[in-house]
DNA sequence: TCGACTACTGAATCGAAATTCATTGTTGGC
DNA sequence: GCCAACAATGAATTTCGATTCAGTAGTCGA
């Protein structure tokens, strides 16, 4: 009785909440983009969090649970940042600016994370493969819609596809966010962002506002 | 004396000409594409290969060696067609179109190696990273100049950065093969290719052409 | 047919690392 | 201070796989 008493249900010790957990996450998130994930061993991983071995076992059930968790809970962040702020911005033109500008900002939010996401989410390593594919299909579902509606207004060309023209931004802005990663290189996300878009929507848009003027 | 008039200095044995050479190279790109360069043991490209594990080793240096060279030939065989295509074609947007082309073309003349290239040429595996960023570099290089000859000459906007558009292109080419490898979708290179680069070279064209019409 | 010679083989070696679990240390109630 | 209860530890276990190397088999010249 009392041992049910002081054990409340609804918040295991070992998860989320405990401070312990999102330490092995940085931790693991740090090690695997220096070293890549089959070059992580979890000791390492383990050393870094300041955590023994075992212990990452009592809040994960393996390594790669761990990464997983990591990479969900970036999109989880990041898809509720654009939809929260698609409420006020509401043209095509502003949402894909919008996109493209945290896409590329994400980079000082948290540069492991995206040296992570540049290199591990493209493996093929199965259990990464399935889930990442699905968060990359929902990123590109998003852009594509936010296309539709512009052509649909008129203010994109209807003659390419809406696909071809989300992966193409999509494409570009991560090709650009790679590059940058890996040389080091320090860029202006909202420069780089503005000239990118502005190749693409200029390239997008429709040919009337070229009669008009 | 006779073993030295024997064995012709020039042509070893288990060099790049003998017919086993190839068949490992080829063995190893289908199987690292399926499986991952780190869950493709040696002995499954081995047995892919049909020959015996150790007979790998009387070929290359190492595992990776055969990574490292199947990736260097392709490029190799990338660069040469491009090189000789120019020859011939002197527009920038020519030139463009074809690179485009040809990179979306790969798909179909070899799948396993354009998976290989999407996911182990990202890998932050140390041996991977330096060489594979080494022909990216070489890549980027080559359309950059391609634009920035195209600005000299003012058929290409001078108000974005040849590196971002660089950039872009490869991006956009990239994610499109990508998203086109993984989904399993077929797709008519041309005709894809011809979509993308009509949004890019739209975006790009220098504004004289708009108040010439 | 015999004897080098050498490509080839694949079982044995060796190290690395994921996961487990017996043990230790800490905490909160009495 | 004493005693559960349980988080945390890290050495031991176990599996896997790159590389090696002692032995096999085929070839060629005599």
């Amino acid at each position: 009785m009392k041992a049910a008493l002081k054990k409340a249900e609804s918040v295991p010790v070992t998860g989320p909440a405990n401070e312990k957990y999102q330490r092995i996450l940085d931790a693991a998130v740090e090690v695997i983009a220096e070293r890549g994930y089959f070059c992580s061993p979890v000791s390492a991983i383990a050393k870094r969090a300041g955590v023994a071995d075992g212990t990452i076992y009592l809040y994960f059930k393996s390594k790669d649970d761990v990464l997983r968790t990591a990479i969900d809970s970036t999109f989880e962040k990041f898809y509720q940042q654009v939809a929260e702020a698609f409420l006020t911005l509401d043209g095509p033109r502003e949402q894909l600016e919008y996109i493209a500008r945290v896409h590329l900002e994400s980079h000082s939010v948290n540069r492991s994370m995206v040296v992570l996401m540049q290199t591990e989410m493209r493996q093929s390593a199965k259990f990464i493969e399935e889930f990442s594919h699905h968060h990359l299909v929902k990123y590109i579902q998003m852009v594509r819609e936010v296309v539709r509606r512009g052509q649909e207004q008129g203010i994109f060309r209807q003659d390419v596809s809406d696909g071809v023209v989300a992966h193409c931004m999509f494409g570009a802005i991560d090709e650009l966010l790679s590059s940058a990663v890996f040389t080091g290189r320090e860029y202006d996300a909202k420069d780089t962002a503005a000239q990118v878009m502005d190749v693409l929507l200029n390239g997008i848009t429709a040919a009337a506002s070229t009669d008009q003027a």
